[in-house]
DNA sequence: GCGGACTAACTAAACGATTAGTATACTTTA
DNA sequence: TAAAGTATACTAATCGTTTAGTTAGTCCGC
């Protein structure tokens, strides 16, 4: 599926060249000309490192999924408990450290290209797995019975999707306002774990 | 800046076929062609209708989220009090009676198309802030001070939206479970709200 | 160490197909 | 008859992709 030359310095300059194009014109827009433009090389190029542009789309956006993730997993390594793991792995999402500016744009592209795209879909059914199931985790080692972690942890995945549309597409808030609906949310969820808490627990 | 025939049936039906055919295959399939097939027209009555193909997208993606409006504006005419108001214009957002089942597509196109389209991104600014106003108006009516109307206004808001993604592509949970993580939040809400209460107060 | 065989990386040019949009003529309706 | 609506046939441009080739470097027998 994928090319045997993925490591190649090329090839991750098209990929690079293609998200960022995909983030300030659309992925309407994106051509293999606009792409080889970008990134200095031929059009025949792209076709020689990812056979058609379909393939190169998909890499594109499986590389940058990637990237997120190993950003994610680095910043739950460095939470030293539950709530900060969770803390972590929202404002990676938000920031993208290893991402350009731009890039942020892409998520909804991913998601309009997966309702057509049953691999793109897969890619990103897995990455919402992955986070809601990392969530899950966090929540029963806070304290909280199984049903109520899951239901908790499906909360914080939306928030975290819905609350990134609204920074990103819909503009009507203000990042203070958005970090108080989390930091809300984050404490509701230590209240409720406690509730539950039969013996208190140190972390 | 848009055509003058817009009650017509042919510009009707060529804008329902244009949300059909960006839902079955996205933005970046979409053809003149393929919509003149679907609406059982020709290419040139688009033109005639529509002069370009972006006025075209853009006047369906503005007519999909007038009608959504309207119901939601009916929903909330029939909630008897704040509560059932906020829930039926959630329910309004999921369900989208008056589109076809495969319009529900659409969205994160709109997102997408907006991140490059300043007049489509104006489009669901003014759609987003609606919603968080309203959700805001709710809440101050429950009971809630106006900061944490607002506050609770903008995680509802995330919240749907973040749910939606849930259903329409992430694809990861139940509807039971959403529904569940939503009434969870409606509840939370109205416990927040009789903390505030004054008085005790009937609706 | 040297020359020819081989290969990976890359490109210029051209391919056929498809695109949005137009010119124009025909048909309906009022 | 005049305007509105629709279709046919077309154009110029652009699309993704392919072909046929060049360049630069590596390997191997001698």
């Amino acid at each position: 599926m994928a090319n045997n030359h993925a490591s190649n310095d090329t090839s991750q300059s098209i990929i690079n060249s293609t998200l960022s194009a995909i983030a300030t014109d659309g992925i309407s827009n994106l051509t293999t000309k606009s792409i080889s433009k970008h990134a200095s090389i031929s059009t025949a190029s792209i076709h020689y490192f990812f056979n058609t542009k379909e393939n190169l789309v998909y890499n594109s956006f499986a590389y940058m999924i990637k990237s997120i993730r190993i950003d994610m997993l680095e910043a739950r390594r460095q939470g030293r408990d539950p709530l900060a793991r969770i803390r972590g792995v929202c404002e990676t999402h938000f920031s993208a450290r290893q991402l350009s500016e731009e890039a942020a744009n892409i998520w909804p592209q991913i998601w309009s290209h997966a309702t057509h795209d049953p691999k793109t879909a897969r890619l990103v059914k897995i990455f919402g797995a992955r986070m809601i199931s990392n969530f899950t985790y966090d929540l029963r080692k806070l304290g909280l019975p199984s049903q109520q972690a899951r239901l908790g942890a499906i909360e914080l995945r939306a928030m975290v999707v819905g609350l990134w549309v609204e920074k990103q597409v819909t503009k009507n808030t203000l990042q203070g306002e958005r970090l108080d609906v989390f930091e809300r949310m984050l404490s509701r969820l230590q209240a409720e774990a406690l509730k539950h808490k039969t013996y208190p627990q140190l972390e």
